[in-house]
Order: structure tokens, then sequence, then C-alpha cells
DNA sequence: TCGTGTCCATAGCCGCTGTCTATGGCGGCC
DNA sequence: GGCCGCCATAGACAGCGGCTATGGACACGA
């Protein structure tokens, strides 16, 4: 049984009459009766009552004739549904995202997107850069946004910078105010609000410590990014977050710049290099670059490569 | 598009393997990977994200899985249902019959071939022999009761002749009693009720008369058979029926027989020479000579080619 | 009754395409 | 670093679907 068979059949079902029907899909009429021939040996029934001028559907033809027509109607569907997919009227495109970026640049862009391309699902997938990168390298991801350096570098991922951003300490309004600016070194024995396993922040935070040559104290360990704020707000501790972050927290929270050289982490937007992404892909790259820019110059982050 | 194509790529997309899924379909991996090929190139966009070791749908493949699963169920359907068409569990009979055959032999016949295949419906088609020879000729029928000779015979079409039926007189019961047997020439004169133009009888009673010399006298005409027999139980006049029909029709009516040669008619089964019958219809025509033997083993009828 | 036309089936040929085996290229793993 | 697993590619071959030409059967009109 065969796509053409099918059409075939449905035609002369319809034109009751081989030879127009054979040009009604452009064949000829030997190649219709061929094929119809065919697909009635295969079925093992004759599908028409060939009468001299009347030419009638068998019961086994009536019996086939809604479901070939359904099939039919059913592969012309699967050819416009991946053409409504190229031109991005529907589609899927799945993102990662460390955590801390879902909360600073994502919710603009992504309204962003919405409103360019409001067919397209987007599917954010949340998780530590470790996770991303082998979602992504497994397929399972289009797009990630992670934090550089890579934990795994891989050479089948490309990245693109976006920007680079300075962290900030976060501190309870209500609480006696750290200096400002504030060195890393005057972190030490301060209690302090850590991100759970997995945060790039974790990881930046602790390092900076380490390497100004202390291990943090810290009251509370674990949380997600609200939870993080919410605590600081409580005044169980400090926090170091972006400044973006900061910046969308609000008033009851006091903002102190770390002093220089400070801590800075670059964003950057990778995929798969072996296969081009989908066309919502490089649609939602588009955007979140367009973003990343915007961003530069309006929010005060620095753009990619910049100098410390 | 093809089908081969569409199960290739539900195993694949089931296996998320493309050497386990051309196993499961018993090709070689060349050959399913060539053809999710050509399948992706045909719609426009790779249908897997190819990642090492993971196999994954893009976009354009969860859109098309679920209707080519659809599709390809379809056309085992299709199969399936083809296959019970052949098997007598479904399917189809296009039965033409003469109307004063529809009131005699059928009813129990048909009763007799529902019980054994309930799943086949039957379309009886009441006409006259002209009407049904050449529907039979078109396709439109399946099998006809006929009553021989065909008006219009045709070389396309094979009868078996059923059984010989003898036609009575009929008339009302409150009536003056008819001498008996009746000869057609007592019908000179006398008030008759005749059937509508079509029907065999009407055609045989009127030659019969015109044979004998004279031309009958119908008070009523052209009425079906329920109508006619109606009439002559009114006493409108003498009716000239199937003995069968006859003896079905009542304490109410007077039923002559015909005193000798008589009249009698040959009832037949017919289908086209050129092609076999659907197989429901090959039951049904055993169904029917079934019957009609019984009928002449219990009802008194004359095995077809019997003498005068 | 005999052409003539219409219509579907068949025959024969050809090019496309789907299948195979063999091989290449590329990561992952020990 | 060598081996293995896995998918893609190359080339050969057979099968099949397409075409033109022709056959056979019926309908129609002269």
């Amino acid at each position: 049984m065969q796509f053409q068979q099918l059409a075939y059949f449905v035609a002369v079902a319809d034109a009751r009459h081989f030879t127009r029907a054979a040009e009604a899909v452009h064949v000829s009429q030997p190649s219709l009766s061929q094929q119809i021939g065919a697909l009635e040996k295969e079925l093992g029934a004759p599908l028409f009552s060939r009468a001299r001028g009347n030419i009638a559907l068998t019961d086994a033809g009536e019996a086939l004739l809604p479901l070939a027509r359904r099939i039919l109607a059913d592969a012309d569907t699967a050819r416009h549904e991946v053409l409504e997919l190229a031109q991005l009227r529907r589609g899927r495109v799945r993102l990662g995202a460390t955590p801390s970026l879902c909360t600073g640049l994502l919710p603009d862009a992504l309204r962003d997107f919405h409103g360019r391309h409001p067919g397209v699902r987007l599917l954010l997938d949340e998780g530590g850069s470790h996770d991303l990168v082998r979602r992504l390298a497994r397929g399972a991801l289009d797009l990630a946004l992670v934090v550089l350096p890579l934990p795994s570098p891989s050479p089948a991922l490309t990245t693109v910078e976006l920007f680079q951003e300075d962290l900030v300490a976060v501190s309870a309004a209500d609480a006696p105010a750290p200096r400002s600016p504030l060195r890393i070194a005057d972190l030490e024995g301060r209690p302090m609000v850590m991100f759970r396993h997995g945060y790039d922040l974790r990881d930046l935070t602790l390092a900076a410590c380490r390497a100004a040559g202390f291990e943090p104290y810290c009251t509370v360990e674990g949380g997600e990014m609200d939870a993080v704020l919410g605590f600081v707000r409580a005044g169980l501790g400090i926090g170091v977050v972006p400044a973006m972050v900061a910046a969308r927290a609000g008033a009851e929270l006091r903002v102190t710049p770390l002093a220089r050289p400070g801590l800075r982490r670059t964003v950057a937007l990778a995929h798969r290099s072996d296969v081009a992404p989908p066309r919502a892909a490089r649609a939602l790259q588009e955007v979140l670059l367009a973003a990343a820019r915007q961003a530069v110059t309006s929010s005060g982050l620095r753009p990619p490569g910049a100098g410390p």
C-alpha cells in the first residue's frame, strides 16, 4: 500500500472513470490502472466493479474510501505542520539557563520573543551549568544561557558571550551597613547566605573567599535565588548576587558594590556546534543577543570581553 | 513521503537508536538512515537531533510522530477491514428482486442469511426486471432475483433457475366463488385487479389473456403487491398472483387454481458473468439456492426445468 | 451488420529509487 | 592511544512505477 495508490484510488472513486481520473492525477491511464490493480491484489479484493461506462465501488472499496481520504489528509497535515514549524508559526524552543539568569535577563527577553512568535512554545530548563552542557550535547536542549567558563569544556559546543556582569553584596536594609565598597576579605567571619550546589554563583563566591585565604561562614546554604534573597532580607547574612538581580530585588535590600577587582561573571549563549539549531531556536538566539546588547547600554552591564 | 519512511521514522523515535531501529524493521542500518534522510529532505526539516548516543526528536519530529502513528494505524485498519470483508464478518450485498419475489421467498431466506452473517448489510432493491438487469450490468447490484425470460437478454449475465412457480387466481372470500379450476378464458369480462407497469406478473397475465383472444377488464390497475391483494380482498376483482404469495395472504382470500396448462413463471438468480460476485454475494447466493430447494420440497413449488 | 469510437487491461521498455555491502568519520571508553 | 560503537556515505544491483503502443470488449450509428 502506498500513498500514490491511495490517491489514485480516491481519484477513481471520485471520477468513477479511469481515464478521467488518470488525467486528474496527471498520470497515464495504464499507470493508474496498474496501480489500482496492484492495490487490489495486495488487499486481496477488488475495489471497483468495472462495468462498461459505470465504475462503481465494491464493498471493499467503500470500506477503504474513508480511510484512504483520512490517510491522505493526515499526510497533508503532516507536511503543513512541518512547514509551519519552519515558518515559525509553530514550534518549540528548549532553553536551558542557570537559575540566576532566569531571574535577570530572561523575563523581558522571553516576553519579547513570545510577542514576536506567539505560536512557539518556550520550554525552560533551569539547572546548573554542568547539567545544561550535558543536555545540550545530548540534544535535549536547543540553547542554553550559561556562565563561562564552562565546567566541562566541550568542543562540540559553540558559545557566544553576551555580557559581563558585576556581582554585588546584598544585606538587609535594616541591618548595620557594611563598608562600601566591600572587599572580599571583609566577608571573613561575617554571616553569609549561600546558594545551593549547582549555582555558578556559589562556586564563584566560594572560590573568591578561598582565594582571599578564608572559608566563608554560612548561616544558611542550599536555597534557590528567591530563598537566598529572602534570607538576606530577614537579616540572616550577606549574599553575593548579580547586580542585575540585586537591582530588581526591591528596597528592603541594601546593595553594596564590591571593591576592585570585585567579582564578575561572563554570561554566554551556548548551542551544539555540529548541527544548526532549529529555526525557532535561532530566532530566540537573535532575541537574546539583542536583549543582551540592550542590557549593556541601559542597565550598566559590561560588554563581552571588557577588561576588569 | 512513503509508508515505509514513516514506519522507519516511528521505529527510530521508539528505539532512539538507528542501528536497533534498523533491526526492528528488518532492514540494514544504511537503508534506514537513507530513508530517514530522504524524509527529512522532503519535509525540509530534520526530524532527529543526532547526538552521540542520544537520538532525540526535534520539534518537527515531535509534530510528525503522532500523525505518523495515526497514518500507519489507519493503513493497518484498512488492511484488516478489507480482510474482514473477505471473511464475511463485515460486508454488503446489494440484492435486487422483483416486487412479487420480495413477498414470497425473500423474508425467510434473508432472515436465514442474516443469522449466519450478522455483520453483512443487506441492501434490497425492489424493481422491475428491466431495471434490475440494467443495474446488474452497471455494477450497482451484486445479485438479482428475476423472472425468466429476461426482458433484455444480455450475454453479460449468468442466470441460475431456482424454481417454477404456479400462478393462481385470488378473489374475495365473501364473493361468489369462480369455477375451479379456473380457465384463462373464464376471466374474459370478469373484473380484474392488475399490477402496475414493471411487474412481470402483469406482463404474464396480460399475455395469457391476449393469447386466449380477449383483453382483460381491469377495475383497478397500477398497484403494488399489497395493494392488489387488498383490492381483491375488498371485492374489486380477481387477481392473478404466485401460489406462494396467495398462500401467505390469509383466510379472507379465496385461492383458485388455474386449469391446465395454467400459468407458470420461472424464477432465477442472476449475476454478472464477467466478474465473480463479492464473497458476501456468493454466500447469499448459496442461501437463496438452499431456500429454493427447500421451497420446492416443502411448499409444493416445481423444480427448475420441470415440464408443464 | 459492420465499422467506429470509447474505455480499460496488457505488454514491453526505461529510468528512478530503495536495498544491500563495504567503508569512512567521529566520539567515548578502557 | 588503540579499540569499539554508531551513524553517514559510496557504489552496485534489482525491483518497480512510469511511459507508449496495442489488444479486447462493448455501445452506437449508418
